[in-house]
DNA sequence: GTAGCTGCAAAGGCTTTGCATCTGG
DNA sequence: CCAGATGCAAAGCCTTTGCAGCTAC
């Protein structure tokens, strides 16, 4: 079994609650997709296993609780979710605002610059997110010939 | 009237879409709120002015895709919108995950480190959204003598 | 005058809730 | 066995859509 899976099951079961198999199963969705998901996208996903999506908002409700996953922002202005340390590896997003492409960036070195930051206001970091948001070098290529989006 | 506005009913004028007042003050609503407003804190915000809710969706569609706002994340997975540059000062947020509290941070020195960090990708940034996560002093305090949130 | 904007009302999704049933430890 | 987890179904939001009437320019 996955050592991140064997932490999930730890964490469980320090807080007197139960290794089940829906809830391993939403947690290997999320360690498998390589973009957090959205509510929508998991009942999606879950959909032909019997599991009730009721169940899949209790289980994201509890994750988000206990640390093991939290929201973030996809594509236009849309929640997804998201393992974080110590069930993923920390990382950002930087986002295509044409095509909605997420890229993942490692070797996050900001960490000391946001104490230094913050420290002012006396608050007790738990963690960050940062997302970068721009054009890839498709739709780049895309608005120089196309007339450019106009609204509406 | 405001700097702001006007660079509004320019960018509405350049478009070929009309400055309204429904428009106005919606911008007038965003701009006095220290904080990211959710659009059914804007609906409840005009709820007595006449303006129909599915004008405020209608004008925030449009607002984000002119840049005028972009969504983020407040609070507890919901989704907030805010003005951005130039028609607000570029900051970021400072979230307490005990009570909600967000606070604005202005001087973000990370652009310089964000474009090395993104090199790579050839992405074109437009934006950048930073938020960092913690315990305010008040929420540190009471964690100390509760007994810690448990799970449910 | 006319393209664009808004109001209204209905429809469609998303999310929450209460209660009965089932199950992991 | 029993606290805890899930399924089901209903209710309550949130959000989108089509169309008729109104307004900025």
């Amino acid at each position: 079994m996955a050592a991140h899976e064997e932490l999930l099951q730890t964490a469980l079961r320090e807080r007197g609650l139960r290794v089940t198999p829906d809830r391993l199963h939403v947690f290997r969705l999320l360690e498998a997709s390589p973009l957090p998901l959205s509510i929508p996208a998991l009942v999606e996903e879950i959909h032909d296993t019997g599991m009730n999506q009721t169940t899949v908002y209790r289980i994201l409700e509890l994750f988000t609780a206990m640390g093991v996953v939290h929201p973030v922002l996809i594509g236009h202005g849309s929640v997804g979710y998201e393992l974080i340390p110590p069930f993923r590896h920390h990382h950002h997003h930087l986002v295509c605002i044409g095509c909605n492409e997420v890229i993942d960036l490692y070797n996050c070195q900001l960490e000391h610059r946001l104490d230094e930051i913050v420290k002012p206001y006396q608050y007790k970091i738990l963690y960050h997110d940062i997302e970068i948001h721009g054009l890839c070098p498709k739709c780049q290529a895309k608005e120089a010939e196309d007339p450019g989006p106009s609204a509406h």
